[in-house]
This record gives C-alpha cells, structure tokens and sequence, in this order.
DNA sequence: TATTGTTATACTCTATAACTATA
DNA sequence: TATAGTTATAGAGTATAACAATA
C-alpha cells in the first residue's frame, strides 16, 4: 500500500527532525556543533587532515572549513601545522583536548543509541537498520 | 548487543542527513524551504492561523513566524488578513498559489515515500515504522 | 498586566566568487 | 595552469530582548 509507505515516511522524517534536537543539546555544552562535531570524528579516525580533505570528508565547500577549523582552534580542539611537503597545505590535527573531546563523542554515541533502541528485541532492531540502510542507498 | 544499538543508531542519524538532502531540492525548486514547506502544510490541514498558533505548531519563534510569513507572501503563497475579532492578530491564509502548492507538496510526500520505500515488503516496512515511532516518542 | 506581532540585533550553517601563495 | 586556503559577500535558519498596539 502506498499510504503504508507514506506513514514509513512520515516517520523517517520525524525521527530526523527530532534527532537533530536530541544531539544539538549536549553536544552545544562542549562548544560543538553537528559540523564541528564532524570535523573531530573525521580527524579522530583518519589522523591529521589538509582541509581540502575535510572538506571532501564532510561534503561542504573548502570555505566552510576554513570556519569550522578557525573555530575549533580558537576553542582549543584543533591545530593547524604546516604540512611537510606542501607548503600551500595545512594539516588540521587534535589537541589533547580535542582527542579527549573525540572519545567523548563516541561514548555519547553509545549512550544515545542505548538509550533510544534499548529494549527493542534484536530481530526488529535488525531490521529496521537493514530498511535504513537501503533507503539510504537509494538516496545515495 | 550495544553494538546492534550503536549501528541501527548510526543508521538513524545517517538517513537523517540524507533525507534532509533529498527534499531540499525540489523545494528549492518552487521557491520553498523545509520550514517554509511546513507552514503551507500547517495552513493546509488546519486553514487559517494566527502567526502565534503557527509559531506553537512549528515549535519555533513567533518572530521566526513573522519572517517565514514575510517571504511566504512576498512569493504569493499566503495572505495576511485582520484577525475578525482581535485587533492585535492577524490571520495568515493560503493564496490559490499556495494551496495549489501545498497540494504538490502533499503529492511529493508520496512519490518520495514509493521511491524510498517501494519494494520493502509490509513485513519489514511496519516495523520499521514502529521502531521509529516508538525512538521518537522517546525523544518526545 | 498579559499577549500579538514587529524592530533590532546576533549567531550558526552554508555557498559562490575572487584572490594569494604555491605546485 | 591547477590547487590549497583565505577574504568578501550573501542567504537561510534561528534566537532573545525591547517595544508597539491591543486585550
């Protein structure tokens, strides 16, 4: 039935409005943002990055990075140094701070997922992570 | 299993990103934003409403009412009239343009939701949509 | 005194275009 | 000539605070 798919719909996109509220809070109480956030995530699991490949990391435009970075490194989570071989390059990397700020995130990552899907049984957990990850493709 | 949690989560915040994406563009296309969009539908389900009604139903400022109202009208999607019986109101209203758009929104809704979603047997497809209403009613 | 909407101000996300320094 | 990053500019989302007119 098509409406069974609409209300499927309708669901994804609520759920999507409210996640965005469920995450902004703690995350606003380091001093991070959604994109922020991104950036130290980025850098946590690749290592120290030039910001052209933050950008393409991130999917924005190199000028928002500049932002984003200048930001974070005001607020002590990042450095820029001097990239070895290229001297128009800048390579972004965590502080101490930054890494801490990092693992935080993925505790609060667990946190959140416990709290939100604890108690759904395993098979319906299953399946809806395997219909979000095909519409996923599909918006791909 | 925490890790069933965690990736189901990540699935979540994944299909949020990306379903903001997708019906950015077609707005786009008519002149509309996703809070804009969300005022022609608030009108079109409960016709004409007070810009203070608006800003409860959207969850947002009353002064973020005025200036999406602002642009709305501008572009001829709505109307601003006197409030009948209080002078300090006023009732926002759809033009012929803006229910006509509205419509088309609502048609959008659907043939996303087939595109998305068709081919997920009903099985798989009810309980997606039960485990997503039921995280957010635990965001609620 | 409480409420409706507006003016004023400000912060964040995000983009494009033009420019500098380097490759 | 192509690329990395920055300056300049701009539009959208969104908020609070102060103020007007009205209830």
């Amino acid at each position: 039935m098509a409406s069974d798919r609409t209300r499927a719909f309708d669901r994804a996109v609520e759920m999507s409005g409210r996640l965005g509220g469920l995450l902004d809070a703690p995350l606003r109480e380091r001093g991070l943002t959604t994109s922020r956030a991104a950036v130290l995530t980025a850098l946590h699991h690749q290592g120290p990055l030039v910001q052209r490949a933050l950008a393409d990391l991130l999917g924005c435009s190199p000028r928002h990075v500049t932002g984003l970075v200048d930001t974070l490194q005001d607020d002590g989570f990042v450095e820029r140094q001097p990239h070895p071989d290229d001297r128009r390059a800048i390579l972004v990397e965590l502080t101490g701070h930054g890494r801490a700020t990092a693992d935080w995130l993925g505790r609060a990552r667990d946190r959140a997922a416990s709290e939100l899907f604890g108690g759904v049984p395993p098979v319906e957990l299953a399946t809806f992570a395997a219909v979000a990850e095909k519409i996923i493709t599909r918006m791909s």
